[in-house]
DNA sequence: ACATAATGTGAGCCACCACTCACGTTCAAG
DNA sequence: CTTGAACGTGAGTGGTGGCTCACATTATGT
């Protein structure tokens, strides 16, 4: 039940090689195969080790799952904080164009992986996607301050926090009811919601 | 895999109540062990019937879990289609807030039902979610018909499902970030998200 | 080279779990 | 009352899967 320490970290080239299988593998069946077919035996297999190694590094079945989507978060955070920089100075349009963008694209990419990973969200994955929703936040209120003086709401925290769940809100409908990512307005739509909610109208076009 | 039909369809009074002793249990089992304690047999014991029993209504245990989400989802879809009645001549302001408040009470009823079954969700739960957000779309873009000449959108659809997908997210953001759900002015801040979208300005004060 | 630690192996143990079946019990109809 | 169908039972079976352990192999320091 509770997460237990690894029982040895790689030091080795070799072990961390086969660390990094294990996830790996990991990551694949859970998708292919979905999460009931992935056993610790299946795991090992597919990751071309045996199931001894899987226990030196993991001390227990959940200790692997728990590793797959802690990897998985730090990836979304360092992908959030990359845009971030690049965007705290961008006018807010294009910012929110490109924070709607991205979420789809990541989306996009890990759809299967995602969908895997909620399977066992409320076990496992909650603290990890609370980190993703903390860190969004965080990064969506630096945005915030900066263009204080051109938004509406002045409660920054709770529009952060606003601002990150509508969108997270809208993104997941959109791949969870099958064909509606592919919508054309989609993302314009996405958009006019959040400029409406900072600046009580539609952005003027350049 | 495939969803079994059931064995035997309750006639009786007493299999009646053996049939909704094991859904309660199961409930009950979800929420106060987690899934993977919620075997068939752990389910009997606690519902006060033997296994046997169980597969008689229940064709697998996939099956027992299928008919407890349907039963949610049903609960949640006539809440929402009663609401739906009381509220379509109302304005905008009282509906939004109805809307929200409704949302906010059933996560709040049943906030480990939800968190447990969402556990399999992308297994076990999706139809029925898919079915409960379709419903909300339904009802809200009804809603969105007969005040069509007061908003801002003219696409229909896709103001429902924006309107369904950024409420939502907001009203699971709070849930899932321990806490923010007795914040202040959360329901008040959705609100304002959403009649922004709709009006492109805050409400006047009655 | 040698010793020692790090790493890798996989057959097998053990506990658990989905599901069955042969048998009792209760109901409802004639 | 009788009869048969509906209902209920729970020990048992087959299978699975998490996890161990005694042993083999490879790297590292001296």
């Amino acid at each position: 039940m509770a997460p237990e320490k690894a029982r040895r970290r790689p030091v080795q080239a070799r072990a961390q090689v086969t660390y990094d299988a294990i996830l790996q593998a990991t990551a694949q069946v859970l998708v292919a195969e979905g999460f009931d077919k992935a056993s610790t035996n299946r795991i090992a297999k597919v990751a071309g080790v045996s199931v001894g190694s899987l226990y030196q590094y993991f001390g227990n079945k959940e200790g692997v799952f728990t590793a797959l989507i802690d990897q998985v978060c730090d990836e979304q955070i360092a992908l959030l904080q990359g845009m971030a920089g690049a965007m705290l100075a961008a006018p807010l349009p294009v910012a929110a164009r490109a924070y709607v963008e991205a979420l789809l694209a990541t989306h996009e990419r890990d759809r299967a992986m995602h969908e895997a990973i909620s399977q066992q969200a409320a076990h496992l994955g909650l603290p990890g996607l609370r980190r993703v929703q903390a860190e969004s936040r965080r990064v969506v209120r630096r945005y915030l301050e900066a263009h204080a003086d051109a938004i509406l709401p002045t409660n920054l925290d709770l529009a952060a926090f606003a601002l990150v769940g509508m969108v997270q809100g809208m993104v997941d409908s959109a791949f969870f009811c099958e064909g509606a990512a592919a919508w054309p307005g989609l993302a314009e739509e996405i958009c006019r919601v959040v400029l409406r909610y900072l600046l009580g109208h539609d952005a003027a076009p350049a």
